[in-house]
DNA sequence: GCCAACGTTGGC
DNA sequence: GCCAACGTTGGC
């Protein structure tokens, strides 16, 4: 069981839309970055915990917390020439680009904030802090405790 | 909206 | 395969 940091524009997809989706469960999809495309293919595992963070906004925060609910499928709008993620480069021989599905878990009381993050020397090491722009990120368990902790 | 950081593309 | 140009992310 792994724990991941999954970022979002919320004004593309936020918690809010998650839980809004049937059965709470949405395709994580729309990743192109290799980075984060070999974490979501290689090591991101149904069961996994999901903190979802909210970025290019006005207070960007780890808003609550998701499960990965299936596993790495190729992400359908790499083939769709209509879809902005269209990818002419991929076949479904050879994809490219992979999603998950997750599910809404828990929205925090007390959303997290970068700042806040930045803030506490308990999180210093966090990928969010050392690497700005990865949006699929592993988290360990001892971030993932303190950031529930934070939030609720 | 600016701009730093950094990933990707493409000419050579 | 180097590296300059370009595009994107994302905090501020």
């Amino acid at each position: 069981m792994n724990y991941w940091l999954f970022k979002s524009e919320p004004d593309e997809y936020s918690l809010d839309d998650l839980k809004g989706e049937p059965g709470q469960t949405g395709r994580w999809d729309g990743i192109r970055n290799y980075q984060a495309r070999n974490f979501l293919r290689d090591q991101v595992e149904e069961g996994d915990g999901v903190l979802l963070y909210h970025s290019a906004c006005k207070v960007p925060a780890v808003a609550g917390t998701a499960r990965v609910v299936r596993s790495a499928y190729p992400d359908p709008a790499q083939f769709d020439p209509e879809s902005k993620y269209y990818d002419p480069k991929a076949s479904s021989e050879n994809p490219r680009w992979f999603c998950v599905d997750i599910q809404w878990q828990s929205e925090f009381a007390r959303p997290v904030s970068l700042k806040a993050i930045k803030q506490n020397p308990e999180l210093a090491e966090m990928v969010l802090v050392k690497q700005g722009r990865l949006s699929i990120q592993p988290v360990t368990a001892a971030e993932w405790k303190l950031m529930e902790k934070l939030g609720n």
